[in-house]
DNA sequence: GCCTATCAAAGTGCATGCAATTCCTGCGCA
DNA sequence: TGCGCAGGAATTGCATGCACTTTGATAGGC
């Protein structure tokens, strides 16, 4: 349909891919916070996987930085520091510029439809911070990198921006996505005039706007079980596509 | 010693991370072409481990790029296309601008002293077509990050080096390395004086002199056997550190 | 009461085994 | 000579098993 070829740039088999994704979302939706633990055996039980796939996820995942593992020691939710949290927002502004420079005035009217349906989702998931909506806003820029139809913009775009929604978890107070949407709105169409040094102040505002928070203190949440916070993951996982809110599903 | 930190991005264990550098070395020092089959037996072989490391091993270099992993299929070295080899300087040129930018004026004297040596490395490996002046002069850059003591910049710039190195044992005449070695020690040059915009602008000329080449057909060599191949950089991987020459092994 | 030694439980590191799939070689046929 | 097609060899996908490491709780010494 839309132009959005070769996206797949490791992720080997199914099952892992599979469990990597439902991971991701999990972290990147706070269901996971930072520093939980992550053992193969829950995971692989939980996805109905042997140890083996659950390991190769980790695996991925600890590649993409959303994952830490350490010799002989339970693979936890990496906790970026601060230091890494600005380091990466300045990579992320360096490629998203070039993914401006090349969409700027060469939208197709499908992709800026997808776009503007995906802002409108991102409305109607309102609620700052509501983890799906923060997810919603992260997943815009992936749209967009997307559109470059560049393997490789796309999958750094891709790392960088879940990485940094990561960090934001960490660091930022619940952001107002409100206003994310508006800057989103705002991209798009000065995208759709190919106004290339518009975007640029746009994004660069953008980003410093989601990146310049103050410091708030993590609290890990120990006390629910790994098990149970996977479940609509899990389930999803296995049946079909994307669900709209992980609380929807809970079944077995 | 020198202050670099936290390269360990993933790396699982010891033997995985040690696989993927051997692989590594082999893959941009074109003693494995683009296209040459890595059967997890033979690589497991290889380097005595289980079939399970070297999967493993397999699945880190696909997350790089380096290593097409299909389904069911055998692993190959990966074979970028032409528009891959574009999309990838594109994105090089920016993170290094992003290197530049944080190293220039503020190179201490051991970096400086770290520079020239590697320099002077390249110069002593001289000779073009050599594989290993050209895995010098990607690890020139390779180095530069490193220097900027920010992991996902390290990181990036490390991938995206090699993938470029890779495409150019594709689509670049065997490059004179004598003309990338003064131009190297021209960056230097202009870092240390802490020339930003001069750094800048020879850093894009020195990618684009190195990317823009002709086109020659690769020529996929399927006669020699992978155990014979990955000997010298088997034996290395199991004894110690970095040999200078891969020739130099080759023992049982 | 507090610190430390010890030991079982939990978890990872890695190899191996079996099933399923792909590959490839040789054969029949046009 | 060229082409399709079987069937065995090669190879991957995945689970399981065992050894080793870490963890954390408990008991003993100070």
């Amino acid at each position: 349909m839309a132009p959005r070829a070769a996206s797949k740039t490791a992720e080997t088999s199914d099952k892992v891919s599979v469990i990597c994704r439902a991971l991701r979302r999990a972290i990147i939706e706070q269901a996971l916070e930072p520093g939980a633990k992550l053992p193969e055996d829950s995971l692989g039980e939980r996805f109905g996987v042997s140890r083996t796939i659950a390991r190769h996820a980790l695996g991925q995942l600890a590649a993409e930085g959303l994952v830490e593992l350490r010799r002989n020691r339970i693979a936890v939710v990496a906790t970026p520091s601060w230091q890494d949290a600005r380091d990466a927002f300045d990579v992320r502004i360096q490629l998203e510029r070039l993914v401006v420079r090349q969409l700027a005035g060469k939208l197709t009217k499908a992709q800026i439809a997808e776009l503007n349906a995906h802002v409108d989702a991102e409305d109607r998931a309102r609620g700052g911070s509501d983890p799906v909506s923060i997810r919603l806003a992260t997943e815009f820029h992936i749209l967009l990198a997307h559109m470059t139809n560049s393997p490789i913009l796309i999958r750094y775009v891709s790392e960088i921006a879940y990485r940094c929604c990561l960090t934001l978890s960490l660091f930022s107070r619940p952001h107002s996505s409100e206003c994310a949407i508006n800057e989103h709105r705002a991209i798009i169409a000065a995208l759709v005039r190919g106004d290339e040094n518009k975007v640029m102040s746009l994004m660069h505002s953008h980003l410093d706007s989601v990146a310049g928070r103050a410091l708030v203190a993590p609290v890990p949440q120990r006390g629910r079980d790994l098990l149970d916070i996977l479940a609509p993951y899990a389930e999803e996982a296995e049946s079909g596509r994307v669900v709209k809110l992980p609380k929807a599903a809970r079944g077995r």
